[in-house]
RNA sequence: GGCUGGAUAGCAAAGUGGUAAUGCUGUGGACUGCAACUCCGCCAUCGUCAGUUCGAUUCUGACUCCAGCCUCCA
């Protein structure tokens, strides 16, 4: 089998990736805040995890994905009391909605979806364990963890305490016995969401859900975990040394740490704090979650993506390319395509190398579009490699054809009269037609199968 | 202040120690009644400077610029 490459962020290289387990990859993904309809940003590790998803599914024979649900955050409570809503209410409405947008972009539902508040006393499990070991401390209510107790805190984010502090801005606490302590529990108020427990009334902190769930559904050591480049530090710091600390000092938590780039607009970082963001809602309003999808894998997943209107304009001509190829031949049937030898697959395996996979797509299709070669290879070549990208799985007809406008039978009746037209070599009345139809969004090709239509985007 | 990445043709984007994939745009041609589709051809010396090397876009150093993290963030 061919090895499948990955960029390590722990490690700052691309290493061969070897499962813990041949039979069984596990992977988890960092998932959102459910406090509304998620940005953009946040789709793009969505797909390219979805996409190592499928790569690593055909290569391996069980791989569990977990993408998480936080579902409990100072911001949801904010939110759902100034909206006069239960928490439950509110989560479960945007937790369903972000569902509904990943899976219009083509992404597959994962394996897991955990939520934290199912996980309350796994994270408290987890807490006690890393208090027993002099890892964390309580303070006013508080469970904290103590920096200093570990000398791998900051190994994997390259930071080191001393540098941090000087130009930091962190919030001074009298109940942290070092200022970047950060809190794993914290006391509620009697009107605050909160949980009943050793520690005294309180809810969650730092993201000790992801621990809690890994360890929960995945094994004390996972194979890979995901997440945008900007929760590396903290956040995978954070979790990645209470990992580390509440098992044994030998086993690394996570093997392969990826993380991906970032989406800009206007060549700045698309954030809920700056509120520059599109939401996917909106997106998926005007587009085809498909066309959104594959401008997402058009640049390679390390690198940040600048988020334009040319980009979906160049997308869209580059579906609307192999679509034609796909409708060109119909005729032709799928061969077998072995995984080993299919360059788009090659290209994937290689750390997810979309901008590759999908040169090697244009490659294939002009192959293709020449009749040239053993095509029923080529078909199936092209057709596999589509899949792992999670793309072009609609039917080529449907992609030109639907839509709102003429109806069919009209679009028809004209082509007839145009036929007849041109039968008379009457070329002025014909093209008088095409161009009528062109108005009204529909476009007529002469081939040499007969005519074929489509609608205009 | 500390730490990360990046700078490739008009646009987008891979990649390599031996003069640079792919797509779009533009342009020349084939096909077509004309178009469209499709096919063939053309269009870059890889931010600047210096070093290592027979040879660097690819390695090293400096510089400039851009983005990100150090506060919730994918």
């Amino acid at each position: 089998m061919t090895q499948i490459k990955l960029y390590n962020s722990a490690t700052k290289q691309k290493e061969a990736f070897t499962p813990i387990d041949e039979n069984h990859v596990t992977m988890y993904v960092c998932g959102p805040t459910v406090y509304n309809f998620i940005h953009f940003g946040n789709a793009r590790p969505a797909v390219i995890f979805d996409c190592l998803f499928r790569i690593l599914n055909s290569a391996y024979p069980k791989v569990t994905y977990a993408r998480n649900i936080t579902d409990v955050d100072d911001k949801i409570n904010a939110a759902a009391l100034e909206q006069k809503v239960s928490i439950n209410e509110f989560t479960q409405k945007f937790t369903t909605a972000y569902q509904e947008d990943m899976a219009n972009l083509g992404n597959l539902t994962p394996t897991l979806e955990p939520k934290a508040t199912d996980h309350i006393q796994e994270m408290l499990d987890i807490n006690q364990v890393l208090i027993d070991k002099g890892y964390a401390y309580e303070s006013e209510g508080h469970v904290l963890f103590d920096v200093t107790s570990n000398e791998n805190y900051g190994k994997l984010s390259n930071r080191n305490l001393d540098d941090m502090q000087a130009g930091a801005r962190v919030e001074v606490a009298d109940y942290k016995k070092h200022p970047m302590d950060f809190v794993l529990w914290k006391p509620s108020d009697t009107g605050t969401t909160g949980w009943d427990s050793q520690f005294g009334f309180g809810r969650p902190g730092w993201h000790t859900e992801c621990v809690a769930m890994i360890n929960k559904h995945l094994g004390k050591t996972i194979d890979i975990h995901g997440g945008g480049r900007d929760l590396l530090f903290p956040h995978h710091e954070n979790e990645q040394i209470q990992g580390q600390c509440c098992q044994s000092e030998t086993q690394d938590y996570v093997n392969y740490w990826l993380h991906n780039g970032m989406l800009n607009i206007d060549g700045v970082k698309m954030s809920k704090s700056l509120g520059n963001f599109i939401t996917v809602r909106e997106l998926l309003e005007q587009h085809d979650g498909e066309l959104l999808r594959f401008a997402l894998l058009t640049s390679h997943y390390r690198t940040t993506l600048n988020w334009t209107k040319d980009l979906l304009t160049q997308s869209q001509q580059a579906l609307d390319k192999f679509y034609t190829v796909l409708r060109d031949t119909q005729d032709i049937k799928a061969g077998e395509s072995d995984i080993n030898t299919n360059p788009v697959v090659m290209a994937l395996y290689d750390d997810i190398n979309t901008p590759q996979a999908i040169a090697a797509l244009h490659q294939i299709s002009t192959d293709l579009n020449k009749k040239e070669g053993n095509l029923e290879l080529l078909k199936a070549q092209f057709i596999q490699g589509a899949q792992i990208l999670g793309i072009l799985n609609k039917d080529p007809e449907s992609y030109f054809k639907s839509g709102d406008g003429l109806d069919e039978a009209s679009i028809l009746d004209f082509i007839e009269q145009r036929k007849a037209a041109k039968k008379n070599k009457d070329f002025a009345g014909a093209d008088k037609i095409r161009e009528e139809l062109l108005a009204q969004g529909i476009e007529i090709k002469d081939t040499r199968e007969g005519v074929i239509w489509q609608r205009v985007r």
